[in-house]
DNA sequence: GATGAATGAGTTTTCATTCAT
DNA sequence: TATGAATGAAAACTCATTCAT
């Protein structure tokens, strides 16, 4: 787990007094987020945080090394985020289970907007490291985490047994994503305009979506 | 159309000869599909067409103008696609049509993967031009689309009449576009596996998901 | 005299209907007026008169030969301004005949606003092809124009016989080429503020003007 | 003073090495000198110093800056020439107190002649940065300068009580100005040739300007 | 460990000029 | 004669990276 850190990140950066360094991955961070991978200018990180340029340079090998370094805290922060929220108390049922992941990732996006603008960037810019791999770890970890899922709801006769796995995953990931993209990027959501919607409105449309889940769009 | 403006005060593009003009375009596509809209680099494109760098500025203002006049034609493309494909013969039933659809993006992507990769690339790089307008441009498939036709399914019975239609056409799209991003690119799908796909495969994967869109996960 | 015509223009352009003749100068000099030598554009001339920039360089060898063309309109308009205004009629002192060519400087700034521009640039301008010569064309016309005519006033007795001729014309010119250029551009002028000022006002500046001329600043 | 905004957010330039800062001050004001603002081409200043493009961009934020550093340093030039002159010791009359400037302004040419040269250019050249202030800043030859001095003349008898002081200032104005430009280009000269003369012929051509301004060309 | 000056290839864009048609 | 596509050098500016102090 913690040796890819050692890739990305050098002592130096360890050694740092702890308030420095979150000041440099936050400005990291907020580089990454407002401009993509490519797009990010380290000439510009360095001018926030007023510290010179090697420096940044000391404590890591490089542009690449820095982003994969945010890009990794990133996904420690949504298997933190999504293994802790929906499991405590115990989940009932499994679209219970679902509807608590997807408050989850709300949550998420507001506590860490910036870490999710970054993985809006990677989803579609090339060029971005190891771009296929990133990605994959996060979505591999959807299917990780709702693939035994789905199969212990067939098994508990919660959703159809005549599905395969991936399907069901794919299409509660899709919806999750899509949501999540748009309460993220209100110009993205053609028309459903989270922007400016109460929390009480957000739970009504989270529950009108967890029922389509369940029940399609055909009248029973 | 309005793509003079896009061009050049002259004809100069237009009045190419028709092979150096596609070559042309085919290597702004290929460039702005691989690189979006920042990253993408007049000079690359003009290294690999083999001609001065100043050509291309007599055909185009500027890469802006490149970039606006790829991206109508790629809107052209979207617009024939989808005329064409659903209405013909008519559709009998509701899903049968949102198949088509779905179908009809395939083969787009099919014939025009590079487009297809311009398209992800705008949808969340800022810093593309008119970025916002253009997307709505090609969001046929959302509320302006889909809209009436829910409604019309609605009232013919064949979808839940206490649904709203923006969570119907939320889900649709959602569902849609992520299925296409999939089939376009392999490593974003999560498991999926397209790529090797056969096109009997393809079919059954679309008609579970359309199974799902119908009648839900949970058992009925 | 026509001599360096020829070297400037080609026969095409000669050959060419007055008025396309004319549509072409006109545009050439608003743009070197605008911009300057070096600043002015080929392409901005070409594109205002809706010719091809392939046609210019068969009416004239290059940019400079174009600009020497104008520039030697100028002087020739200059000639024709200050010879033919102030001597008829005759003059009948020295001083109203340094008024009249003053008041023929302001014509002709009225009248050919443009070419006086191009030669405000022309002054302080480097790069424009035969600087010194044309300046010293301007300035000595302007020594042999009033040399004589100090000449004679001295012989009249209408100036101070004790002055050197070359002093004299340096005060003259100085004054009236201050006086012009403030008259040119308002925010040259140090708060005299020509710009909107009545004929009478402007009359009465250089009757001003005329009298420190004759008369010098110390009280009499 | 404020040229801290000119320069850089950082002090990079002020940090450099002595010598090196000199050798990018001259090669700076020499191409400004040559070329105006916009002929200037950093190319050709780092191609002269021999250093990197990039370089001139750590120390400046764009070729305006640099200009303006430039520039600024002509106007602390031309204010320390200006203060020390002519008040000491105290002049005796207006027209000493005149020439005295006179001199300065030779002197100075002497001394920064490169400055002048970007003096003259940025008088005619539009597109300069902050041109019209600029230019007012330095202007103090005129209204600000004499007009106080004229006043006081006119109060002690020096100079005629029927003048108002803007005629008074334009004359003495346009004559300094005219004859420092001669001074600085001999091109420019119409002809007195100042450029080998000796400096007990350039006095007398002083003292003979500054008796036309005393006493006019007319006979007393 | 921290600095920040130096680098040079990279970017987009403009322009005068040529030349085949 | 007229055209306008082709050219390539030049412009201003940015950036990730290196390295001596």
């Amino acid at each position: 787990m913690d040796s890819t850190i050692l890739i990305n990140e050098k002592n130096t950066f360890r050694n740092l007094p702890e308030d420095k360094r979150w000041r440099i991955i936050d400005a990291a961070v907020h580089e990454f987020a407002r401009n993509g991978y490519q797009g990010a200018s380290l000439n510009n990180i360095v001018r926030q945080l007023g510290i010179a340029k090697g420096s940044l340079y000391q404590y890591f090998k490089n542009k690449e090394a820095i982003f994969l370094f945010i890009f990794e805290r990133f996904t420690n922060l949504v298997r933190l985020a999504v293994k802790d929220a929906p499991s405590n108390p115990a989940p009932d049922n499994f679209f219970t289970m679902v509807k608590r992941v997807l408050c989850a990732g709300i949550r998420f996006i507001d506590q860490h907007p910036d870490y999710y603008q970054i993985y809006l960037k990677v989803l579609f810019e090339p060029g971005v490291p190891n771009r296929e791999e990133l990605i994959s770890q996060v979505r591999l970890f959807s299917q990780e985490y709702f693939g035994p899922l789905c199969q212990r709801a067939k098994d508990l006769g919660e959703i159809r047994s005549d599905l395969d796995d991936q399907t069901a995953v794919f299409v509660i990931d899709a919806i999750m994503d899509r949501f999540l993209q748009g309460y993220a990027q209100s110009y993205l959501d053609g028309g459903l305009g989270f922007s400016k919607i109460s929390a009480r409105q957000l739970e009504a449309k989270i529950d009108a979506l967890i029922k389509v889940l369940q029940d399609g769009l055909s009248p029973s």
